[in-house]
DNA sequence: TGCCCCCCGTTTTTT
DNA sequence: ACGGGGGGCA
């Protein structure tokens, strides 16, 4: 749970103001006041802050002032000197809410607190990994594969067993390999389970077998590796785990109803006691354990703490068990558990909202978020026909906000998928609305950073053979696929990695052209690689140097620069931007090698860009909103397909989490929130008729104050409403017309439930042709120019007299002939 | 080997 | 609608 930079006014989030002094809250402040630590705290967080045990969960309702009291637990811990900085790890949600919690619990001691680790799970283990990486067999240097290198990997392996033809690809591989990955399974322990008689059984099998000895020999690890190579690190190395089982006494995990069962076994492990013989040994070796062995001469277990919500758990799909959280009480017996449910965030009509969406999931502990703030404004509705008109009603709608005196930053705007930023950026560029992206494509993620990385990776791990592969021909040198095969079996047949067999290529008896300039990027490298090393008297180089120096010498900058293609002017900017980059790190860690910028530049996660937002709207998916809060949150696209996806329909459990994806968006909000969907979307080319999320009905109607119902949108000359909430006999609405309408639609049983044609506003056999006059509601008299497309899916082509060319679908555009 | 054109799949969410 | 990849041609 981060807090961006979008709270200028403190008094608005009182509880998330970490300076002392401030005023009270949930009158707590009484006379025996211990410390500042408490003030403005209520009983039950204060409690949370104090408590001293082996095992506290804490159920922290969005809002209730999470951070603040895990933060303050931190400080407090040293305070009361129960522990040293270096004796607590915290693992947070993503590196921004890590350094966020570094720097306020510095701000609440005012003194350092080296020593302490506050990361997340991944940086965590990659840090214990690099340290310890020879136990495991590891090159310290390993390289860290994100899903696109997993995926580049794995369909080189698909193809090379003709698997394709058995229906695997490599997204459907990689997520089965991650599923099992999670569940700390590896190619053996999944085969000694599998059914050896089923062909595809046997495939999959192989593939994983190869994919993990690709990665080997590169001496790289994916996402799921790095935990599950700590947990096994762990498991096998005793006294390894006994190290740092010795050094970390406190542990604290955010999001605990997240964690997966790699993650869980990992925190296991870390709170497991260290047994007296052990401990004698350690204390034998010169290890300091003396003052923390109990009677009995063990090192006790580290007490754990444990922040999650249930309700907020999205993450299912990459193996989030929430059994973590529910069975906590059994895990660590005499755990204390702590409930916060007073929210200090949202007004009590957001709330309501929220209670009354989250309460339709069955299987949950009954939780109800209140706020002693008041009711505050209502939610706005509001219908749109299309995905660029709801882009357009965001617009305006922050645009109204901005001049009543709302900061651009105070406001996000969400979306269920990635592709739904196209319209909302269309129209806010066309408004000159400052915004930003966070998340969706990185920048890490673009193609000709890939390449400039992968250049440095090549440097920093030799023996990673997809880096080396991706820079061979780029830029062009003409070193085909056919030449890369040609290494590629050169090196295996003689026993060499492909960096070697590249440095020996003129044994390939290639032409001379490839020949050298293979050996030219070879040498390239290597005298890159002299520049690091520290046994070089020639001078050691920095990160940013040695970047310069591989785009000097490869000429991917240059390339880009002269080409004429208006593309790679943007891509030669990237690149300078990476530059940048390099220069930041080098300044902000001026013992940071190669490695270190590797690693931190793997591990960004899609919150964590969020800290240059200043003075912009940001735009996001809601599940990069989880732990982030906003004056103002717009809701898009909350329709059925969309809202809950539709990817979600078949699976188990799928409604239930797409609803707390909503929940989750809602409490975001502080002050207003707008709920938004379209009529019609643009998908895949074409255009779909959407219906309103069901979840929209669990909303009791007097808490949203609809623009545009979907009833409305519709009823206009059409024939058959939508109602759900647009019940709204007496309020100010425009339409009165709307009283008496028939209850919710009732649940289509196909898959794609919005792609319903027949139930909305029909203009049924409307024929327009081209020539014809017509009459649109929003947009007044046109002329049609032309009819395209067939059946539902017509579209007439006209220019308005006085709003321009526009395409509607005629089946449900709120349009007549004249 | 490199370029160009056509076709296909893509879109759920992420460390 | 768009980008990537594959296939065919120069």
């Amino acid at each position: 749970m981060t807090t961006p930079s979008s709270s200028p006014t403190p008094s608005s989030t009182p509880i998330i103001v970490d300076a002392p002094g401030h005023p009270a809250l949930g009158g707590a402040a009484g006379s025996e006041r211990t410390s500042p630590l408490l003030d403005g705290l209520n009983p039950e967080q204060r409690e949370a802050v104090e408590y001293r045990g082996q095992a506290l969960l804490i159920i922290a309702g969005a809002g209730s002032g999470k951070t603040s009291v895990l933060t303050r637990r931190v400080a407090s811990l040293l305070e009361t000197r129960d522990a040293w900085p270096s004796q607590i790890l915290a693992i947070t949600f993503t590196n921004k809410a890590a350094a966020e919690m570094r720097e306020r619990v510095q701000a609440i001691l005012g003194q350092g607190s080296e020593g302490m680790w506050i990361s997340t799970f991944h940086s965590s283990c990659v840090r214990i990994l690099r340290r310890e990486a020879e136990s495991v067999g590891l090159s310290k240097t390993f390289s860290i594969y994100d899903s696109a290198d997993t995926k580049v990997t794995l369909k080189r392996i698909i193809k090379s067993l003709n698997a394709d033809t058995l229906g695997f690809t490599p997204g459907n591989v990689s997520s089965k390999i991650s599923k099992y990955k999670n569940e700390l399974a590896d190619a053996d322990s999944y085969a000694r389970n599998a059914n050896m008689s089923d062909p595809q059984e046997v495939m999959f099998v192989e593939i994983f077998r190869q994919y993990t000895s690709r990665l080997r020999a590169a001496s790289a690890l994916d996402f799921d590796d790095l935990i599950g190579e700590t947990v096994y690190l762990f498991r096998a190395f005793p006294k390894v785990a006994a190290l740092y089982r010795r050094r970390f006494r406190h542990l604290l995990v955010d999001e605990y109803q997240d964690t997966n069962h790699a993650q869980y076994a990992l925190i296991r492990e870390l709170t497991r006691p260290v047994a007296s013989e052990l401990a004698e040994e350690m204390d034998r070796d010169g290890v300091h354990v003396r003052g923390l062995r109990d009677a009995t001469g063990a090192i006790p277990g580290a007490s754990l703490t444990v922040v999650g919500d249930s309700d907020q758990s999205i993450y299912a799909f990459r193996g989030a068990d929430t059994r973590n959280i529910s069975g906590f009480e059994q895990d660590f017996p005499g755990a204390r558990v702590i409930l916060l449910e007073q929210n200090y965030r949202s007004t009590q009509n957001i709330l309501s909202a929220a209670n009354a969406v989250i309460g339709h999931n069955f299987d949950r502990k009954e939780k109800k978020l209140w706020s002693a703030g008041g009711d505050g404004e209502k939610i706005t509705g509001y219908t749109a026909y299309s995905g660029h008109d709801e882009a357009q009603f965001v617009s305006d709608e922050i645009e109204a906000l901005h001049s009543a005196g709302m900061a651009y930053r105070d406001m996000a705007v969400f979306y269920r998928t990635n592709a739904q930023t196209r319209a909302l950026e269309e129209i806010l560029v066309r408004s000159a609305t400052p915004y930003r992206v966070v998340g969706g494509t990185k920048f890490y993620e673009r193609a000709e950073i890939k390449d400039a990385l992968a250049y440095l990776i090549s440097v920093a791990n030799p023996v990673d053979e997809l880096a080396l592969r991706r820079i061979l021909n780029t830029p062009k040198r003409g070193i085909g696929p056919a030449t890369e095969t040609a290494i590629s079996s050169f090196a295996d047949d003689n026993g060499l990695t492909f960096r070697q067999a590249m440095r020996n290529c003129s044994a390939l008896g290639l032409g001379p052209k490839v020949t050298n300039a293979i050996l030219q990027l070879s040498e390239l490298l290597d005298s890159a690689a002299l520049t690091l090393d520290p046994e070089n008297p020639a001078g050691q180089s920095n990160v940013s140097e040695v970047l310069e120096f591989l785009l000097e010498g490869s000429g991917l900058l240059s390339v880009l620069r002269k080409s004429r293609d208006p593309q790679d002017e943007a891509r030669a900017e990237n690149i300078e931007e990476l530059v940048a980059q390099t220069k930041d790190f080098n300044k902000e860690n001026p013992d940071g090698g190669l490695v270190d910028f590797l690693t931190q530049v793997s591990l960004v996660a899609a919150a964590d860009d969020l800290d240059d937002v200043s003075g912009t709207v940001s735009l996001m998916t809601l599940h990069t909103a989880k732990g982030l809060e906003y004056d103002a949150v717009f809701l898009t696209g909350v329709e059925e397909g969309l809202l809950p996806h539709q990817m979600s329909a078949n699976e188990p459990g799928g409604p239930a989490e797409e609803r707390r994806l909503f929940y989750v968006g809602i409490t975001r909000a502080r002050k207003r929130l707008y709920l938004s969907l379209a009529m019609t979307r643009a998908q895949f080319g074409d255009i779909n008729v959407a219906m309103p999320s069901r979840y929209l009905q669990e909303i009791p109607a007097e808490l949203i104050d609809w623009k545009q119902s979907p009833g409305m949108a519709n009823s206009r000359g059409g024939t058959q409403p939508r109602a759900l909430n647009a019940r709204r006999d007496g309020f100010g609405g425009r339409s009165k017309e709307q009283a008496g309408l028939p209850p919710a639609t009732p649940k289509p049983k196909t898959a794609w439930a919005n792609t319903i044609t027949g139930t909305v506003r029909d203009n049924g056999g409307l024929e327009l042709a081209a020539g014809d006059r017509i009459r649109h509601h929003d947009f007044g008299e046109g002329r049609v120019n032309q009819v395209t497309g067939e059946g539902t899916k017509r579209i007439a082509h006209v220019q308005f007299d006085t709003s321009g060319a526009k395409k509607l679908l005629i089946k449900i555009a709120p349009i007549e002939k004249i």
